[in-house]
DNA sequence: CCATTTCGACAACCACGTTGTCTATCTTAG
DNA sequence: CTAAGATAGACAACGTGGTTGTCGAAATGG
């Protein structure tokens, strides 16, 4: 029988294959008339959804801070992918919502990632992709959302 | 048969699995007498090696600036995991090599990969883990490094 | 009705990345 | 052997994304 890899290894091709894909979903995002688009930012569109929400929600789900949230969206609406109402039920919030512009990219998103997935599945087989998802389920948290996903390589 | 999962759960499962041996190895790592490391500084001494390196050598070797290099070795020489010498014959050269510390931290982290690993292995069955990383290596690029590590959430 | 909580904004700060510029030093070509 | 070019490292300015802390305005609950 072959010897197991080192340790390290594992975690290194799991960032692979997350920066392959990610690579892959902004390079057709630009070409699709999305340049510009960060990885993060489809997590936070994702996070407002169809619904919209406000930068203290959008920071409680996304794991990070509400400073940091309306950062984000700050960002988000000078790119033309979020725009700002007032509650007429509560006039502290102010909600974010997607505009045409993020709809489309959040669209084009799930259909980039599909067929993303597709050649994943051509390459590796069909069997084994679900096998690898499902193991990935087995030992990752359940809950899809709550990657703060910058912060883990940066602050303490 | 069962339905396909959404797209765009891949890159997030990827992303949490290694989230979670990161977070975890830094635990333990911080149990042992390393509180204070980051990801990064990881994999910067792991670049470093036991030979030891220079700053634009660093810079090249993990796909970022030399400068960018440059403020994470001081980053590490300062917490006390690397220190910088001459180089005799080349007066430009100053030469970082690990400090004992930082091949402690070095040896610990690898033992602690490995063990993290044995915890997915009996998780998920020796067989499949070794698949899973079959896998992987199928769908990435063969270059361990060269993980520009930060920076893919970062600047275009 | 007032105390508490929540929302959004602002400021200061840190980590990590970038480019650009500068000097010192090594290397190579004429 | 020298003049020109490449390279190492330092320094500055800036961008992004995150953090706390503070603050006033608005909602809520005893």
């Amino acid at each position: 029988m072959s010897t197991d890899p080192p340790g390290f290894e594992l975690p290194l091709r799991l960032l692979m294959g997350f920066r392959v894909i990610i690579e892959e979903l902004h390079a057709e995002l630009a070409r699709q008339g999305h340049p510009g688009l960060r990885p993060m930012h489809g997590f936070v569109m994702q996070a407002v959804g169809t619904r919209g929400t406000t930068a203290a929600e959008l920071g409680r789900r996304l794991g990070v801070s509400k400073q940091a949230a309306g950062k984000t969206i700050d960002t988000l609406m000078k790119a033309g992918y979020l725009e700002r109402g007032t509650d007429p039920a509560d006039a502290r919030r102010k909600v974010v919502q997607l505009t045409a512009r993020g709809s489309d990219a959040l669209v084009r998103s799930a259909r980039i990632f599909d067929e993303l997935r597709a050649r994943w599945a051509e390459t590796l087989g069909a069997d084994r992709l679900r096998a690898l998802e499902d193991d990935l389920r087995r030992v990752t948290p359940p809950d899809p959302f709550r990657l703060d996903v910058p912060g883990w390589l940066g602050t303490p």
